[in-house]
DNA sequence: CTGTTAGCGCCTTCAC
DNA sequence: GTGAAGGCGCTAACAG
């Protein structure tokens, strides 16, 4: 870190500058945040363009009620004042924030960004902003996030949530919430059908001569995961092949890398992971113990999002998260606006990609 | 895509639901969008405690204030009700809100989605929202997110912002805005000083015997860009070695790709490209001109993205894009309590990071 | 310590 | 077509 920073921070530090500022039950003042430098409001507007407040009001939601030379002299003024319509007091006269809520598990896993990207566009189109939260693959941290966005948002999208189901159709009852990859019945869902990939991924394997094949199972409340898993274990009894389970958890390189340890203890010589990233973890662990890939052992990712920037370039099975994203804010704006779309379910089908490493 | 959604998407069409919502100027109500049902306010809780207002918003803002046996039975009437504060209401009357911006060029990119992270992490440690913005590298569309933004923040974030100079200062005018990797003289800002690292790279290359380097650079108004082309052109006309420039514009696989074509046409032997996309997308094209890396052609890449995720592993500058996230949220917080650190300029060093490719 | 009284800036029903 | 008045839910003085 550099000096100007460290000075900053451990200024601030000294001061009591660092910790909460806002939230339930923080003091918002005393901290030393000052209140905004006072904004030109409708008032002035109105002053200034010679007409009243109302007028002003109705200049910027519902021009057609006035005549169009009024609405220009007031547009006019406006801009010349610098006038921008306050979003607070705007949203506690209509009840309406203009917001939407997205969390995720873990913004940097690659999987997530093209998602995120993919609903704020479609957030956009429709003018909504979209306030972004990190659960950090913590329940605990999810939830105390939903309660913070509940507060200045239409409605929510939790991406692979982590929440007990319980949870979520808590806050479903406060406000519209749509879910990808989770599957709870009467939440409006997108789901990414890897299981199909899957059940290709295990064929291909068995096909190549592997009898046992390991599945390297993600996070414990993943739907995604349990879908994965299952299909593997489904299809791999269909085709009179071995399946082992072997958990890593929190999906990454490193996970992926300290479970070859387990995994060259056993009969396996494929193993399918649950993620790119826990899949490029195992490549790396297995040639750190000199087995050659694909020749020693096979490994087939998920979600696709390293395409073949590996060495060998990965097998994986193909995503659909921009998709995903996209239709998550059509599903939630059709629900904020007839609240009948109680119970879609969208399925993405996916399918396996082979490359280099089965 | 799948049935249902296309039949949402459709109906949504059809009863002219898809388009603008909000925004300045777009009629809130009439699209269909419902007021949120009535949730319980201030004045339930008081009732159902036996208490005034005021003291309801004391045992949630300042307990300190009140008996604590007080705070007690009211925050048991508030949760037995299922009480939430209103953000708008709140932030109306303190004329604070809580919230942070962030504006990315491009979500996607896999250079910040771990900015992002460690700036929403951050803002969360100090109880901020952060509301995400994609640019999509266009500035009008930056422009207009700031405006968005603007009114429901305490202060922005511009990452790599594509604004013109004069732009950023009528916005820094209004609310305070931190840059990352753009040097505005009176904004504070974040720098990742590759040119550091580009000058070593010009120098490994040069020492292997590199007499022609080209420069593939990114972005035109991207002060990273100006700042890496610079130092190299300096770093090369110190060694005697010739540096060539060659544009790819937007950053990505594709780019790179394509500017191969040119490329093989010139003296160079080797390239530094303005990011590590740019830079696997060259690779991948010399590949497909049958030219061995690095024995025919050398390539470094920037900000260090990809690891070792290439093939072969791609040698690149060090990026700290985690830290400039993390320090750009506490500077604008500083910049929120005091306006004095008006000027801050904050400078993270890189450095090369030799691999395969060079 | 706690209640009372004004707004914060905007939208929206009413009159005119 | 436009003005006047009330209220959205909360916080912030000011009293007591």
């Amino acid at each position: 870190m550099q000096p100007v920073a460290c000075q900053l921070l451990a200024a601030a530090r000294a001061r009591g500058h660092i910790g909460p500022v806002f939230g339930a039950g923080a003091p918002r003042d005393g901290v030393g945040l000052a209140r905004q430098r006072h904004t030109v409001t409708i008032s002035q507007v109105a002053e200034a363009a010679g007409v009243a407040r109302s007028s002003v009001s109705r200049a910027f939601t519902r021009p057609h009620l006035l005549r169009p030379d009024t609405v220009e002299r007031i547009k006019a003024a406006a801009a010349r004042l610098g006038y921008v319509p306050n979003h607070s007091a705007r949203a506690l006269s209509t009840g309406l924030y203009g917001n939407l809520a997205m969390i995720v598990p873990d913004v940097a896993n690659p999987f997530f960004p093209p998602m995120i990207r993919a609903a704020q566009d479609a957030a956009d189109d429709l003018d909504f902003c979209v306030l972004l939260g990190n659960s950090n693959e913590d329940p605990a941290n999810e939830d105390r996030l939903v309660g913070k966005f509940v507060a200045q948002t239409e409605g929510l999208i939790l991406a692979s949530s982590r929440l007990p189901r319980k949870r979520i159709l808590d806050h479903a009852q406060r406000r519209p919430i749509v879910l990808i990859n989770r599957d709870v019945e009467g939440i409006p869902r997108v789901l990414i059908d890897s299981a199909s990939g899957v059940a290709q991924a295990v064929a291909h394997l068995a096909e190549r001569g592997h009898r046992t094949i390991a599945y390297v199972s993600g996070p414990a409340s993943s739907w995604s995961d349990k879908s994965r898993r299952a299909a593997a274990e489904k299809a791999a009894a269909r085709l009179g092949v071995t399946l082992i389970t072997l958990p890593a958890r929190i999906p990454s390189f490193e996970a992926g890398r300290d479970v070859t340890d387990v995994l060259i203890g056993t009969e396996a010589s494929a193993a399918i992971a649950f993620d790119d990233l826990t899949a490029h973890g195992i490549m790396e662990g297995m040639m750190a113990h000199d087995r050659a890939i694909p020749g020693d052992f096979a490994i087939v990712g998920c979600d696709d999002v390293l395409a073949n920037l590996t060495r060998p370039p990965l097998t994986s099975i193909s995503s659909r998260s921009q998709e995903a994203g996209q239709l998550a804010v059509s599903l939630l704006c059709e629900l904020l606006r007839s609240r009948s779309v109680k119970d879609a379910r969208i399925v993405l089908d996916t399918q396996l990609v082979v490359r280099q490493t089965s």
